[in-house]
DNA sequence: CATAGTCTTTGACCGCGGTCAATGGCGGCA
DNA sequence: TGCCGCCATTGACCGCGGTCAAAGACTATG
């Protein structure tokens, strides 16, 4: 296991402030369930860039994520690569009677993590059929999700991927801190750099700059500077991510 | 609900003379659970090309599929078509716990099917946790798949698609009717046209029949005719799977 | 404030693979 | 047996997006 981690903090009872309690799976546990998982959980802060999980070595954690944004790669023996997976706080991570971890997963944000061993997991799901059941639905989610991208990444040009992936961070932006979003213009900040939103679509950093240089140009966005994105004009850019 | 099925055989013991008894999810049930899923199970007798669920419809059945091939399609709003999973003998298909299909579902050979009212099935699955574990497993396993697809999808050339394809088909009949496979030639039947291979690997059918032939006069396959592919040289086709 | 490193933008070029089109092969059916 | 329809192959063409290269913007650091 090649993952570094930072720090843990062991509060006596590490959900009570949980940023992600109602969301995320541990939700579906009352307060005494909850004990069970605290006994076995662990908070690690992880910085900007560092992974938490390389593909190929064994499946030793799995966990929830509380903050920040981490990616999923996965890699040709060459060299490219391809983010298969986008994790936001309240996401599960890692995979429960697996082997091995599948796909390397780094932090493209500062982020916080709660942690638990593997065996200690699968043994609290084994006695919570409820949290295994709303699991089983997370992951044929997760699934569905990863098939329409398939279609997204076969099938669609530069200018259609990234006006829907545009798209889907300004609602996920928007779903915190919901700026009168009713068709004027909403400005966020994306937590990807170009180069890594090329990785999740399947293009090249240069293609990226140069398609959301022309929706500026068409004025369907905005570019403040930095990694901010001003929606101009929400209709046009989902004209964009259906058009052939 | 669209989808039209062929006439359903209700024998006394469904199971008895089942040809996936034991790789199918209800090999984790002992004979007497065995009943309860023989009350609810039908089979189904499906042709080729026609179409088990639709994209968008109520989810009102799931199963296993126990001889054929199936598969699961994505599309996008102007008809271009990719298909995001095929499904084998012993494979679940369906999606308990959700609302509606996500992906239309279409037999690509004559296929026999066991089916379950996907309520049922819920219910089956909620007295049974060794099978909802079975079945989570077997989620992840399709979702590290998809994910893996995504990496081919997205950043593998026409050539290395192809060949990483026909590997895979080998190995998939090699499986059943292993015919001295130690690196003599191989030869096995596609049960995919040009067109459904394109579908599956995102590229076009032109493309396709161009690298196979390319791959012939390498002397790498040979094509004797039909759907018919010799694996001539396992190695070259293997590192042309993986070659920039 | 100076500097170094990373991220971004833009231009020039080109090759892979998609599009359009025509021909060839094979099987089903009357 | 001959016809018809589907599938496959091959060629000509070209455009999208990748590659290579250089310059400009932003951020962190001492």
């Amino acid at each position: 296991m090649a993952a570094l981690y930072g720090r843990a903090m062991i509060p006596k009872d590490i959900c009570a402030d949980c940023a992600v309690r109602d969301r995320a799976l541990c939700g579906s546990l009352d307060d005494q369930e909850l004990l069970a998982l605290n006994a076995i959980g662990q908070r690690r802060q992880i910085a900007r860039g560092q992974t938490v999980a390389w593909a190929g070595d064994e499946a030793v954690i799995c966990g929830n994520l509380l903050t920040g944004v981490l990616k999923l790669v996965a890699a040709t023996a060459d060299g490219r690569e391809q983010t298969v997976g986008l994790l936001y706080p309240a996401d599960f991570f890692g995979q429960p009677y697996a082997g091995d971890v599948g796909f390397t997963l780094t932090a493209l944000t500062e982020a916080e993590l709660c942690v638990f061993p593997r065996a200690a997991f699968e043994r609290v799901l084994e006695h919570h059929q409820r949290m295994e059941r709303l699991l089983l639905q997370r992951i044929f989610e997760s699934l569905n999700e990863a098939r329409g991208r398939m279609l997204v990444l076969a099938r669609k040009s530069a200018g259609e991927k990234l006006a829907g992936f545009l798209l889907d961070m300004a609602a996920r932006a928007g779903a915190s801190g919901c700026r009168a979003s009713r068709d004027g213009p909403v400005t966020f900040d994306l937590p990807l750099t170009r180069g890594q939103i090329a990785d999740v679509l399947g293009m090249t950093i240069e293609t990226v700059s140069r398609q959301l240089t022309r929706m500026k140009q068409s004025g369907v966005i905005g570019l403040p500077g930095g990694r901010a994105i001003t929606i101009s004009d929400r209709e046009a850019l989902a004209a964009r991510a259906e058009a052939a």
